[in-house]
Formats: structure tokens, C-alpha cells, sequence
DNA sequence: TATGAATGAGCTTTCATTCAT
DNA sequence: AATGAATGAAAGCTCATTCAT
């Protein structure tokens, strides 16, 4: 009775799966605009245009919806960027300022990760979440693993640990983004982009 | 009523700033720790050792002593990084190297204000604060002055803008601060620190 | 639409009672187990393997539900006791045994009724429910007459209003049943149910 | 600074105290009125007359401020009757039977305790509550030494265990006390309470 | 007819802020 | 000036009830 799911998905759960997808993208968003404490369930469920018991259909604590977005956010980014490593048409070097790029294109889902790093509240409630840590190794892994490349091709700086290239991009383009919120310096965004890849790229390449 | 100060600070006087200043410094603590929704009014009344209502005589508003605690820590800042322009005994490299241990250092203070820059139920409530900006313009405007100089004597690249630079250095010392909390990466402190330093200085560093 | 029901029963009309007998017995282990409030609709749907709407296809609130189940407890001891008054045969005493006996051994329904006669908010939600006073009384009627019984052969005290006897007979066995879930006090549960039985019967009995 | 509070309360320790009876005081008559769960902090609020929040401020939760009821509740009971034990003018039948007066007398409170004692959901609540018990105990115990001293000057059946008598008297007065509620049956409350007393009494009462 | 996802009123609890003492 | 009890708006979460499928 009822189309078993493994199969194809039913109506009801593709439904289901669009709604949850709703509630995450405007999640991600307000999460990212107001930080942890100042998403409000209520108006959450307002934007989506749902009730807010159904929110807890789908997450039975806030704190759960939070950790979804951010894992969702870090799967994304690892998935991404997964690929780039067997792209070896390339040099490392390219395919890091594609990393960039789509970093800073894609800030928005970005900045609610932020808000699990940096946020301490987000990041008490997290803390015995099983996996997260995981997640944000392997994505600073694969990143880490171009550095690598770029090192063996003699791209790169030997003597600069690969994970905190790793993290120093990740900062980078973060510090873009917030400058850009800043709008008190009196530099342009593409000078600052063009700068901030010319420093990062300078310092991690290999020294004559 | 009461003598007027700007003459001599009476004992009255000099009382209320000593507990403005406790007031401040375990409030600095807590926000760095707990940061701004969970650092709790009574709490912090209770550590310092005076009254919740004793708080209020000296901030109206929670969010007035955030915003001072801000302030305090980028003048404090800047302050700090202003001397450091007029000597000119070192080379720029060497004083931004001096900068970079110093904020290290001082991390506490800095998650702080990290707390203001990122935390975005705070960034909003402190939106319209004036000066706030200014003040950040002025801290970053001091570490640019040095990377200014650098490029006068030929030690970096003219093609960085400077205030990036200064956001830059910023950036990767927050993140080597954050690196330490994470523990999941197989790389030591002091290595990730080293591993900074090259890059940075490597990447600013003027192209033969 | 559908076959008039008083000739014979439907499959559909069977398949209808049986089910709603099946929520009825569910929802009275719940009620005796959890009380009125902690019974809640979707456990119950759960345990008995039926969705939540179906419970409202039979009872239009959770108060119906809960009027039901005492009413039906209440007419089923009424029943149950309705034939000791013809038994002539045993004295009034042993047929009153017989009662406690039952009570005692019907506890669990007994414990869901006992909900309704103290759970205030229960209580207050079956108010003005029409019937529910009326079978009490005709369930407390039916011990009384027992009692009667017993006053004409001589066997109990005169003085002692019947429906008063009725009461405390209830009152004990429900004791009895709290008492056991105690084991505080040191008394088994046999000499319990036995030092009560000596109580009330003495009690009852004919002074001399 | 400020009187030392073990000699004599201060005007704001006596305040407090007078608050926190008001409170208890009406707490109990929702209690007993409306049970635990329809007892809406809201509610005991504003009958008192001060804040939802002050409340919070003398019981950190709701579920402490039944247990307290109930643990007082018990306290004063067993308090009234612990003078009675020394009281050897008087038969243990007259002390036992001003033990009912007083009980019926003070029914409000009594039916709190029986929310607790009933009431699956705060009892569920208070489960692992210590000394909860224990003060249940110390009661029934305090009713039990009476009984036992009634079987020492042959008031009494001794073959009836004392605790149970006591769990009868109080399950009797409690049936009393419920009866006038219902009003449905056709005898006076003095008539009922005559008729209980004669039948606990007589029940109690040493067989010749 | 049966379902169970959706609803939203209603609950407990927190905590910045006020103000009588 | 300093206190901390009192306040009450606002938040997260629950669950009886409804209704589209």
C-alpha cells in the first residue's frame, strides 16, 4: 500500500523534501543575517510562509535546524570542491583562485557557516554535535590536498603547512566579504580581491 | 552639587572609573568566552562583585557597554600601533611582525571585539553607533601607515593595497586563533603560526 | 446512503465497534498509566496502529474519549454487580467480598475511572457532561442495595447511611491499590487487602 | 552592613517570606481546584497580584513550587498530629477522631496533596523528589503511633496492621470530602460523616 | 474512509531593565 | 549611590485539532 520510497520518491516525500529545502534556504539566510540568537522560529516560519509547529516537523530543536544548515553548507563546499583535485589540466594555482571565487560568490551560505565558527552561543550548542568537526576537517582537507599538488608541481612553498594555507585562504576571502560590509575603507572591492589574491598567492608561492 | 571634575579627579571620581574599568575587563572576558546573547547582566554583576543595578549607572543599555568594550579595545589597539610608525630604527617587516605577536597575544581582548565584527545580533544592535566605524578606520589606518612604508623603502609590493594588507594581517592572525580552538588539524601552533608569518610576509613582500 | 443499522450489523459497522473498542482499551491503560494530560493523541493512535484523524472519525475531542471510557467502566461495573443483588443464595457479606474482590482485581480501568473522579482538570472538562453523574450514582446505587440487603437480614449497622457504605468500600479498595504503589510502608499487600477487609466489615457489621 | 539574618529577620527577609506564603497559599487553591496541569503560572500570578517572573524568583520551576506545597502540606499535617501521640488524657478514639475533624476541616490543602498523590503527571513530576516520601511516611507514621496506642489499651484490633488504618482514615475522609462534591446522592454531609466515623470505628474497634 | 502534515493557541521559562528602599 | 526584588516582553516548544489528499 503506497509506492514503496526506496524506489522512486513519493509525492509526499518530495513535498516534504522541497519544504525542508525551503526552511533551510531562508534559515541559511536569516542565520546569516542575524546570527544564531536572533533567528527567530516565529518569523522563520513567517518568511517560509509555514506555521511554526511545522518547522519542528522537520527539526525538533532549533539547534538541530542550525546544525543542518551547517553541515548542508560545509557538504556543499566539499563536494565542490572534491572534484578539483583530479583536474590536473590545471595548475593548483588555478584551480585555488577558482576556489576563491567561488567562495566569495557563494558568502552567503558562507557567512551562516561563520556564524557555527565564530558565533560562541551556536558553537556551545554545537559543541557535542558528532560530525561537525569531521565535516570541517574534510573540507579544509580538500583544500588542503590542492595545496599539496601545487607543492609537488613546484608551485608552491614547501615550508607552509598545507592546512593553514588552507584556513589563510578560507580568512582571506572571509576578510574580503566583511570589508566589503565595512564600506569604510576606501578601496574598491575588486582592488581589494585583486589584492588579497595577489598577497595569498605571493606568499604561498615557492621561494627562487 | 559636587565638585567639578575636569580640575582634579576626586576619590568619588576615581572610584567609579576603577569599577568602570572592573566592569569592563570581566565583561571582556565574558563576551570573549560566551559571547553577547549569553553574556548574562546578573553574571557578570556577580563576578565583578556589585549589584545588577550597579551596571546600569555606568552603561544604560547592554549594548552601550558592548560598544565600549569595542571601543576600548580598538583605541587600545591603535594606541598601541601608533608608536610604531615613528620608529623608524626597523624595517615595516619588523613591525608588523612586533604587530602580529602583539594581537596574538592580546587574543582575549581581540575574540572581543571579534564578538562586535562577527557576531551579527551584536554588529546590528551597535549599527548606528557612531564612531564605532571611524574607530575601526583609524585601527586599520595604522597598520596600513606601516605597510605604507614598507613600500616606500622598497620591502613590499606597491601593487597591494595597503589597507588590505592591514585586513589581511588581521584575518590570518584571527584564523591562526581559531585554528587553536579547533584542534582537529595535524599542525602545531607554533608551526601554523611560522606557516602564517611566511605566507604573509612572503606575499606582501616586494616582487624582484 | 449505506444500510440502516438497527437489523444487523455491517461488516463495516463491526470492523467500526471493534476498532473503537480497541481505542477505548489503549486509551484507558494510558489514561490509568499517564493521567488525562500526559494522554496524548498521537501515542495513542500510535500504540493502537491507527493515524491520529481516526481517533476524531470516533470521538469528536479527547474529552469524549476520556467521558467514554469512564462511562463505559462505570456501566461495566454497574453490570458486573447488577446480578449480585438477585443472588440470594450468599449473604451480603460474601457477595460484598466479592465486589471488594473484583474492584481490586479491575484495578487498572478502575485506577483510568479514578482519574476522572480526582483528576481536577478532567473532572472539570466532564462538568456538564449529561449521564456521567447519573451512572455513578447508579453504580453506587447498585452497591447500596447490597447494603440494603444486608441491613434486612440483620448482617449490617442500621445506622450506617448505605450509599455512605458504598463510598467507603471504593474508598478502601482504591487505598489498597495507591497503597501498593508506595512500598513505603512496611505492609504486604496481602495484609493490606486483609486488614482493610476486617476494617470495613467490622465496621459494617450489626452492633450487638 | 545589614543585620546578620540567623539572629532576626530582616524587614526584606520577612517581606520575601510573606510573598512566598501568599504564594504558596494560592498556589494550593489552584492546585486542589484546577490540578497541576491547568495551574498556569500566568494565572497564580496575577491572582497574587505580582509578576510571572516573581514567582520564578522563589521557585526556579514549576514543579518546585507543587513539591513545596505538598511537602508543607504534609508538614503541618504531621505537626498537628505529633502533639496528639503525647496526649494520654484522651482515649486514642477521641484523638483519632479529632484527627478527622481537623482533616476534613482543612480539606483545601489536603486535596492539593492529593493532586500529588493522584495526579499521575505531578506525581510522575516529583518522583524522584527527595524526602517526598519519606514526609509521607513520617504522616501516615504519626496517624499509625495513634492506632497503636489505642491496640496497647485494647481500643483496638490488633489484628489489623496500623498503617492501613491509617490509609484508611485518610482515604475515608478524602471520600467525604469528594462526596460532598458530588452531590448527587441523597444523604447530608453530616449524615456521612456520622456514618464514616461509625464504620471506621466500628470497623477499628477490638472485637469483644 | 483513513491518513498524517499542518496549524497556532497556549504553555513554561528567561533576562534586560526598572525602581523602591 | 548602591542594591536586588520585581517586572513583563519575548522566546522555544507542545499538542489537540483540522483538512487536503
Amino acid at each position: 500500500m503506497g509506492t514503496p520510497s526506496p524506489q522512486a520518491p513519493t509525492l509526499r516525500e518530495r513535498q516534504r523534501a522541497e519544504r525542508e529545502a525551503l526552511i533551510l534556504d531562508e534559515a541559511e539566510r536569516l542565520l546569516s543575517e542575524h546570527g544564531y540568537h536572533d533567528l527567530l522560529m516565529e518569523q522563520l516560519a513567517e518568511t517560509v510562509g509555514i506555521a511554526k509547529g511545522t518547522i519542528y516537523l522537520h527539526f525538533p530543536r532549533k539547534e538541530d535546524l542550525a546544525a543542518t544548515i551547517i553541515e548542508r553548507g560545509l557538504d556543499r563546499l566539499t563536494e565542490q570542491f572534491a572534484g578539483l583535485s583530479a583536474d590536473r589540466e590545471r595548475t593548483a594555482t588555478e584551480r585555488l583562485r577558482e576556489v576563491m571565487g567561488r567562495l566569495q560568490a557563494g558568502s552567503k551560505g558562507w557567512t551562516a557557516i561563520m556564524a557555527g565558527e565564530n558565533g560562541q552561543s551556536l558553537r556551545i550548542a554545537l559543541k557535542n554535535r558528532p560530525g561537525l568537526d569531521d565535516r570541517m576537517r574534510r573540507f579544509l582537507g580538500e583544500l588542503a590536498a590542492l595545496v599539496d599538488q601545487g607543492k609537488a608541481t613546484g608551485e608552491f612553498d614547501q615550508a607552509i603547512a598545507s592546512p593553514v594555507a588552507a584556513m589563510a585562504l578560507v580568512a582571506l576571502v572571509r576578510a574580503m566579504i566583511m570589508q566589503g560590509r565595512f564600506e569604510s575603507l576606501a578601496v574598491s572591492e575588486a582592488e581589494a580581491t585583486d589584492s588579497a589574491i595577489r598577497l595569498f598567492f605571493g606568499g604561498l608561492a615557492a621561494r627562487p
